[in-house]
DNA sequence: TATTGGATCGCC
DNA sequence: GCGATCCAATAG
């Protein structure tokens, strides 16, 4: 399998989120490699009210967003649960992809043992659960996604039909229909 | 320096 | 439906 090269990242995060579905985040932990397949995904951009790269602001935690598409961005919320994005568009832009939701893929035992959950679908979907499956915390922010530790694979396999709705758990911004997921996947976090 | 609320989850 | 739990942003 082919990891994605960091061209596939430089356009609006609205573009990259669908295109991200169905593609494979592969994580080296300690314990050994983590793979699932991305089934959810959600878009933040500049002019979004709802992104922390909001009017352009930069600040210590969003500047990710603003750097060169391609890298993770990884921050805590809620006090216990991080977050892992994808940063896209072009330097200087601050804009990046939630990844929402994943299919567990191989690793499952070692998710099993972050997330101290045997249930499969109890691993992996959300966004806070799936950090905490792959073991991705603040280290793996600002890093690019070009190793065989830390990366997003390409994905042959069959096609899949794309839904496009309204965002979640937002204070502000929640009407803009910037989230996307594979149709008819069991492990989409609400449908 | 103090306050406040959040791109969540799991249990009640 | 609500509490856990803490960091970052904002105000002062």
């Amino acid at each position: 399998m082919k990891i994605l090269p960091q061209n596939f990242y430089n356009h609006p995060a609205e573009i990259v989120a669908k295109e991200l579905l169905g593609k494979i985040l592969a994580v080296d932990t300690l314990q050994g490699l983590v793979t699932g397949k991305i089934v959810e995904t959600e878009a933040y951009h500049q002019n979004d009210p709802a992104s922390h790269s909001y009017g352009g602001k930069i600040t210590d935690r969003n500047k990710p967003m603003f750097g060169p598409p391609g890298y993770s961005y990884v921050y805590f919320i809620y006090g216990m649960y991080h977050c892992f994005n994808v940063v896209t568009d072009r330097n200087g832009y601050g804009s990046a992809v939630l990844i929402r939701a994943l299919e567990p893929l191989s690793g499952i035992e070692i998710m099993q043992k972050n997330r101290r959950q045997e249930k499969l679908k109890n691993l992996t979907t959300g966004p806070g659960k799936l950090a905490q499956a792959f073991g991705i915390d603040k280290k793996f922010n600002n890093l690019p996604l070009n190793s065989k530790k830390f990366c997003i694979y390409e994905n042959n396999s069959r096609p899949h039909e794309i839904i496009k709705t309204t965002r979640i758990g937002l204070a502000k911004g929640a009407d803009e229909h910037l989230r996307f997921y594979i149709k008819d996947n069991h492990f989409v976090s609400v449908k």
